[in-house]
DNA sequence: TTGTCATGCATAC
DNA sequence: TATGCCTGACAAG
């Protein structure tokens, strides 16, 4: 279930569970063999999030560069005194020492890389809203890109290089909060608005990692809502507007569905 | 059981 | 803009 907030929660969960520490890596599926020889017995330096695109930093200079795609899982476990249990369906990749493992499966990357391919990615992703931003640099380079473009702001959301870790869902749900019609032109928008956006996505992703599911209406964060009353707009075509009651649009925007209320986001 | 769809993106045209 | 990747969840029958 990967936007931002899904990757953020890998890492951190890697970070606690496998830090500094070896891990053994193999390749249940036999697809990722040559990928797990070259960092298997390593100890993880950090895991580290961007967007979504997970690093695993491995101590022999090598990074494990996973992005989930739209399949892409991960499932955590502890091991029990019985040893590990055989790999269930399709696993890409199995991470284990000896009290936890996490099995990979469906990745869209799932690849190892040197130091410099990962500089070369880092600077072509988009600033990522979870990744501190004390001096607002972060958000001054997504202002720039939006101020540069004539690109739908609806699109420009989805765009990695232009924000990072905004998929369908946080790009349908901020553009109903912020009131904003997903055809304007990026660079039609005010800084105000472009600035709402950016502190906006940092709180919802911010609640989906802490949360790890994506609810964007505030009147439920101390519920525990369905996946029917998470949202406002996304999935919810033809049922009245959680707001004005107008039926919720569906349209495609660039191959992907977009949801909006032609009413509240005029 | 089968069919459809998906929170993504690279590639070809 | 259309297609393929690759897996699982869910709906339809």
């Amino acid at each position: 279930m990967p936007e931002g907030h899904t990757v953020h929660r890998t890492a951190n969960r890697f970070n606690e569970l496998f830090s500094l520490k070896p891990i053994e890596i193999s390749s249940p599926q036999g697809r990722f063999s040559a990928g797990a020889t070259l960092i298997s017995g390593r100890k993880l330096q950090a895991a580290k999030a961007i967007g979504k695109q997970l690093f695993l930093n491995f101590d022999n200079d090598l990074t494990l560069r996973i992005h989930l795609g739209i399949y892409g899982k991960w499932a955590f476990s502890s091991v029990a005194d019985e040893g590990l249990p055989d790999p269930i369906g399709e696993v890409r990749a199995r991470f284990s020492n000896q009290d936890h493992f996490a099995d990979l499966r469906g990745p869209t990357v799932c690849e190892v890389i040197g130091r410099d391919e990962v500089s070369a990615i880092e600077k072509r992703l988009g600033p990522d809203p979870l990744n501190g931003d004390p001096n607002g640099t972060e958000f001054e380079r997504f202002a720039d890109r939006a101020a540069r473009t004539k690109t739908p702001i609806g699109q420009l959301l989805m765009n990695q290089e232009a924000i990072s870790g905004i998929g369908n869902v946080y790009r349908a749900e901020l553009l109903f909060r912020a009131g904003i019609n997903p055809y304007r032109a990026s660079n039609q928008l005010t800084r105000e608005e472009i600035l709402n956006l950016w502190q906006d996505s940092v709180k919802l992703l911010k609640v989906g990692v802490k949360k790890g599911v994506m609810i964007t209406r505030d009147e439920l964060l101390t519920k525990n809502p369905t996946k029917a009353e998470r949202n406002f707009v996304y999935k919810r075509e033809g049922l009245p507007c959680r707001v004005c009651q107008t039926h919720v649009a569906i349209d495609i925007m660039a191959t992907r569905k977009l949801y909006f209320c032609p009413s509240c986001q005029n």
